[in-house]
DNA sequence: ATCAAATTATTAATTCTTTAATATTTTGAG
DNA sequence: CTCAAAATATTAAAGAATTAATAATTTGAT
């Protein structure tokens, strides 16, 4: 038998959903130019990754004069509500308040954060 | 060229390691009984993820008897952290107010809930 | 000391990811 | 209409993950 496919964004493909996200939508040409020239890639190794995207339902693409267009169909706000919903049943039994709690007791949220954090919650009663 | 190392654990990882933290210690045929009815693995399954999580740096094993008792090298608290920093860097920015505040905005957490955090924030301040 | 049971090691098949070379198709320019 | 450039499609190689069959080794019991 084989593996499943990754349930979450793998990190070439959050690179490339980075980039259209950003301009909110591209060619494989326009995706390839906003490469960091770090980490380049080529032409045909941006298409083929964009049709993983495609296929696993966060993009979709339709021909705009001579080449396609890419656009999101989950934007980033899902995206990090998919990479939260998987971390907290994964790592913290479906439960928010542990996750934020491990945050505090870890001393990830500093003092002034924590204040602003406050109000927050006040806000959102 | 090829993919890179998954930088988080997976899923089929993620099922052995609770088994281990949660008992602490454990050979692989213990491994094996522990396994939930509904998704059982075969021996030789088990003992190539457990490599795995030991070429990844989760476990240890060392002979005892007969048999080779693997233990974490990465508690739970451990994994945790690391799933949260690679969730916060990758979609959050960095920012693990971030964070919090799209728990808040996206409802997951609830009134009760509210309160109690409330109450830890001013703890620990 | 030998044998069978338990355990580990080897090997492998399948799928996904990541990268990219190359082939094919489309289309704008002349 | 023809051709070259641009774009897409095809193909593929290699690493990683997932699963497991089978081979080799170890060891306790008799």
């Amino acid at each position: 038998m084989a593996r499943r496919k990754s349930p979450t964004l793998t990190e070439a493909e959050l690179k490339l959903m980075d980039i259209i996200w950003q301009k909110d939508q591209a060619t494989v040409t326009e995706v390839v130019a906003a490469l960091p020239k770090s980490d380049k890639l080529a032409y045909s190794t941006v298409l083929t990754t964009l049709r993983i995207l495609e296929r696993k339902g966060y993009l979709r693409h339709q021909k705009e004069g001579r080449a396609f267009v890419y656009e999101p169909l989950v934007d980033r706000r899902g995206a990090r509500k998919n990479a939260m919903q998987y971390v907290m049943s994964r790592f913290f039994d479906n439960s928010p308040e542990l996750l934020v709690l491990n945050l505090l007791e870890n001393g990830d949220i500093d003092a002034v954060e924590l204040e602003r954090l406050k109000k927050q919650i006040e806000e959102s009663e």
